[in-house]
DNA sequence: CTGTTAGCGCTTTCAA
DNA sequence: TTGAAAGCGCTAACAG
């Protein structure tokens, strides 16, 4: 009941069992079948009668390296996140690795620092979702960071663009978003607004880019007053739409919001405003996270299939090292829900 | 770029700065200031010239404790778990501690396993999000799990009812339940359905109770074909709803789901067979996850603030023990939205 | 205040 | 095969 009593070790099950710390070891942990059966199963019946677990951190101090995988994502609440970690951590348990999870608020100086506390662990693979930005200092020190750990035998995993030099899961947000838009115009739509994040945001840039050079195919354009920067959050997109309207978006036909939180507190903003998304109003985003095929209307948007993301993250930590890095590339689907209904 | 060189340890340092390994231990990591500046200094310096980060597991073994959380949550892409992850992992953060999460997929067998495995971390503290169930076998050897881990010194927090014999985060689930009952009738409805999860799921089934026993309170019951269970997910809220539609219920005004995802997934079963939720039908859920004041109509549900039962968890667990366990109960309200117009 | 020296729990040579 | 013993990187007495 009270503290005080120290969890048995390696070897109380050796004394108990009548053997030597090293046959212990061997018939409990080490690989090959190298121990008498008899020795064997008496130390497995000691270890379990004195509820023997092997201490982790000493098994890494002695083995030198560790079965553990370091997740750093934006915000965990967030679905996007989230559903990338279930598969990391899905993934990372059939492999027989934990998992450590480290939140950077969406803050690159946060992020860094992070990182080189997760460096502490020793993990061996180090996988960073959180989304790249552009022009921050904080990159190269980062980047700094990430080199160190792979020269001393860490995996670093990147998911969504190849910025940084490491393997990574690449996710086409580029080619998504272009293909939405002509989607879209395919529909019959032809004004659009745009929701976008900051535009250091690498991810959102991209989204962004290609959402417009689809639109540009058919020769239209966005007028720069329609285009709206704010956060990558529920809220944002809220805000975002907020602000269209402020600026007049009565002719606008269809919002673009570079994600699909944005796009659900667009929505509400819309409808708060008395336009309601799916009839007097088009609404599209962009992950299909989880809840919006159960959202009204059913959101349009293009489809990362985010727990595969997570899986492929660890297998490619997994997998032998490549010489420039290797690059996962993920296919992103254009969905097409009410949210769009075609016009006329 | 390639793997080889090991990190620097404690004792590179310092040699880099001149001094013994304990002199280099107490300027990095020691904690009263003992040290001279200038050796500090020195030290620092070449931690920093070496690109230094103390070895975590080295450090557990040494001192004999970690500074690690332990959570396991059913699923971390359920914004139920992953907001309380979300709260356990800031506040965690702030007291310098690292986060491990696990998932359990709502097995008791694997909790259990994870558990046990979770154990060789030997975290401080060991956090059970997922809900408890009754009469499982495996629950008593869980609590001897946990049991021996108290007994080693380490805390382990429950969140959700006190069934478990440790400091617990107690949701008011009955309570809350009871609550929307009352709010309900008063809002005028009479005729219920109600789609539960397995009824060995504690927190599903004071839930159903204390709706129940709210409704009891002015003299209406459910019948029991108006009941039915159900996995606690979208999914089973979905398959729910079209279970209680080919029971029939043209007459029944409101549907409540024990959790939003399931709600959720009911509002779109009913929508697909034609009864419009808000409009020819209402739905009421719990927990009220991010979400569900962006879905349309906007879901009536019972608040638990998630990620403050995060960070009431790992406060409990880092306050000083007390005798039997001690447990913060965390309040519930009643959120009445559109799903749930007023009748007449 | 600094350095020396035992450990911490475990793995892994190296002999036996 | 098994056991003795030397580490792994770090902390914490214990002397100086």
């Amino acid at each position: 009941m009270n503290a005080g009593v120290r969890s048995p070790t390696l070897h109380d099950v050796a004394r108990e069992a009548g053997v030597s710390l090293a046959t212990a070891s061997r018939s409990l942990n080490g690989s090959a079948r190298k121990v008498n059966d008899a020795y064997r199963e008496r130390v497995q019946a000691a270890a379990a009668r004195l509820g023997y677990t092997p201490n982790l951190s000493a098994q890494a101090v002695a083995k030198g390296s560790t079965m553990t995988v370091a997740l750093v994502v934006g915000d965990i609440s967030d679905p996007y996140f989230s559903s990338i970690a279930a598969g990391v951590i899905g993934a990372a348990e059939e492999s027989g690795f934990i998992v450590t999870m480290a939140v950077t608020a969406r803050d690159s100086e946060r992020e860094l620092a992070l990182v080189r506390a997760l460096r502490g662990q020793r993990p061996r693979v180090l996988i960073l979702a959180g989304s790249r930005t552009s022009d921050e200092p904080s990159q190269q020190a980062l980047v700094a960071e990430l080199t160190a750990f792979e020269s001393t035998g860490g995996r670093v995993v990147v998911i969504s663009q190849h910025e940084l030099p490491f393997d990574t899961v690449l996710l086409d947000n580029y080619g998504g978003a272009r293909r939405l838009a002509a989607e879209l115009v395919g529909l019959g739509y032809r004004r659009f607004a745009v929701i976008s994040g900051v535009p250091s945001l690498l991810t959102s840039r991209d989204r962004v880019l290609g959402f417009l050079d689809g639109l540009a195919e058919h020769d239209l354009t966005v007028p720069a007053d329609r285009i709206v920067h704010t956060e990558f959050t529920r809220d944002g997109g809220f805000a975002g739409a907020v602000e269209l309207l402020e600026h007049g978006i009565d002719d606008v036909e269809l919002v673009f919001a570079v994600n699909d939180v944005m796009a659900v507190g667009a929505m509400s903003a819309l409808r708060e405003a008395g336009r309601i998304p799916g009839e007097s109003i088009a609404v599209a985003g962009f992950d299909d996270i989880p809840t919006v095929r159960d959202i009204t209307p059913a959101l349009t948007t293009v489809q990362i299939p985010l727990i595969d993301v997570g899986r492929h993250a660890v297998e490619l930590a997994l997998a032998p090292r490549t010489a420039g890095g290797t690059e996962i590339p993920v296919e992103t689907t254009v969905v097409i829900r009410e949210s769009t209904p075609a016009r006329k």
